[in-house]
DNA sequence: CAGCATCCTGCGTGATACTG
DNA sequence: CAGTATCACGCAGGATGCTG
């Protein structure tokens, strides 16, 4: 036991906190095209299957805050009159993406349609 | 953005319904070794970072279950007498545990410690 | 040993309304 | 435009106890 981590808080626990809430993945996917206002994100994040209703203010704020804190993301706040805010990813952030691209491209392969057939023979 | 608009549910959306949950990341990836009894994935699972307490079996089988019904473990009876049950991954299971092991080595790069250190400068 | 049945609680998510 | 405040609710997840 020279390396295995002493029972720390397994990465995979500390994944699953970080990204923990169902926006942060494809919040942080779209930021990987480049930084983005706070109504781009809004309107770029629709909820359900139809893709009709869009995250409440509340929930996005969070979201946010929340990447904000994890540090992978970052907010730039330009001066005032109307507000304009970018987020944009940090280092951390855009070090991140492969691993969503690997998320993204396992879960297109997997779970586009043919999720459950060829299971019985393993 | 000329392949970029299915709208379907976004993988990543798919990915997290999936791996929903607080252990079933760690649950495949204690599967990636070879197959294992619910007694033993259950003792490899401690909660909080005392690591002393043990999932609940509620927990555990719902977790099973899922993981099962996504078709990543498969789930293997023994007759009956002193009750046996093996779980193991599934040719599907397998081929998400790189994935998670993306996953690993990220988090254990990035938030082993130096968390939110060079984040200023970005 | 490998679960299931019941109860309880915190929190994530959403709706709605308001502000600098 | 980019949030914050309040209220409400469903559900993941934990505690216990029981069973085939």
């Amino acid at each position: 036991m020279a390396k295995t981590s002493p029972a720390r808080t397994c990465p995979v626990a500390a994944f699953q906190k970080m990204i923990s809430g169902k926006y942060k993945l494809r919040i942080v996917w779209d930021l990987k095209d480049g930084p983005r206002r706070y109504g781009e994100i809004r309107s770029g994040l629709l909820r359900g299957a139809s893709g009709s209703a869009e995250i409440t203010p509340r929930v996005l704020s969070r979201e946010l805050k929340a990447l904000t804190m994890s540090g992978l993301i970052d907010r730039k706040d330009f001066g005032e009159v109307p507000p304009k805010v970018e987020y944009r990813l940090t280092r951390k952030g855009k070090s991140f993406v492969p691993v969503v691209a690997a998320i993204r491209e396992w879960g297109e392969r997997n779970l586009g349609e043919a999720t459950a057939l060829a299971d019985a023979a393993e």
